[in-house]
DNA sequence: GACAGATAGTTGCAAATGATACTAATAGGA
DNA sequence: TCCTATTAGTATCATTTGCAACTATCTGTC
């Protein structure tokens, strides 16, 4: 028994009991669930699904303003744009104090689209919990938080990394 | 106050506080921290270590049988394959009793990756859950299984009733 | 032993995502 | 006023992913 604890370090690696590969697998589940709700009534990306989602109630912002609030970054918030334009439920027009800025609000139509998705994510959302108490759900969001910022940190770390030697 | 609830209900939808939101971006940052290890390091991606970890310790599987082990379809892991081959980190012959079946394993270039990996990832995961108790993390995973067995059902429930009206 | 179906894996096309570079407009000095 | 640096947003290219159709091989039945 020499080669005891190094070789089995390495031998022992299973995908199936690490904690990232469960994460992922676990996200796109819960992705697919709510997304393919809006996707097949409608044809929404998530993009776009979180576009329409952030303008809805507050009305009239930037793209920069959409970034802020949604995790995307601002060729993501573009793409959205441009396609929700496209299908006509969303305006776009231009700041007339800053010309660089958009003001974006959801058409008409756009808002009626919102209001029919949402009773059909608020219901994938509430079948998603629906067999957990409140302790539970508040303790996943919870323990969700604390890794989420442990992974950023990480990222931060290794960017900073990338960019600078000393 | 006659407009009470129903207004209410779509004006207040907060894309902060949507449960499929925090957990996209819960597991975007998770899985970011990851596969940056193994992409800046050997340019892997996701598919790639899968397919790797899940040959590295049990050697010598079809294809269909690291579908079966790594939640990828078949068309994930052929491309994960063929780009495995072609940096020579993965060898594929044919199997004898069914040419249509293939074997693959790792090279020895391919394990040296794989081992060299290992630790890092290893690492990433720890620091991930470093800040959790023992009871945390496995409070934690079972509330991630549970809520993906939930999302699971809305899948399979979703893609059988668009295949079949009755 | 030939033919219908199932199975293993590949290929091609379209949508989605990420990183980088670019254009247009504004702001802040000198 | 003019010149540089910043900011808002867009365009470009490479990767990734999903879906559907396709090829090759095998199995079972007649």
């Amino acid at each position: 028994m020499v080669t005891a604890s190094n070789a089995k370090d390495q031998e022992e690696f299973q995908l199936g009991s690490f904690f990232p590969y469960k994460v992922r697998v676990f996200g796109t589940a819960v992705g697919t669930a709510v997304s393919s709700v809006y996707r097949e009534r409608y044809g929404l990306s998530v993009s776009e699904w979180r576009t329409m989602s952030i303008l809805g109630h507050t009305q009239a912002l930037s793209a920069s303003e959409i970034v802020e609030r949604s995790s995307m970054d601002k060729v993501n918030v573009s793409r959205a744009v441009q396609s929700l334009r496209k299908k006509e439920l969303l305006r776009r027009d231009i700041d007339g104090e800053d010309r660089r800025k958009s003001v974006l609000r959801l058409t008409e139509k756009g808002l009626a689209v919102f209001n029919d998705v949402i009773p059909l994510v608020r219901n994938v959302e509430a079948a998603l919990t629906a067999n957990l108490s409140e302790e539970e759900q508040a303790s996943l969001l919870a323990l969700m938080e604390k890794v989420q910022k442990n992974a950023e940190a990480l990222i931060g770390d290794m960017s900073a990394d990338a960019g600078n030697e000393t």
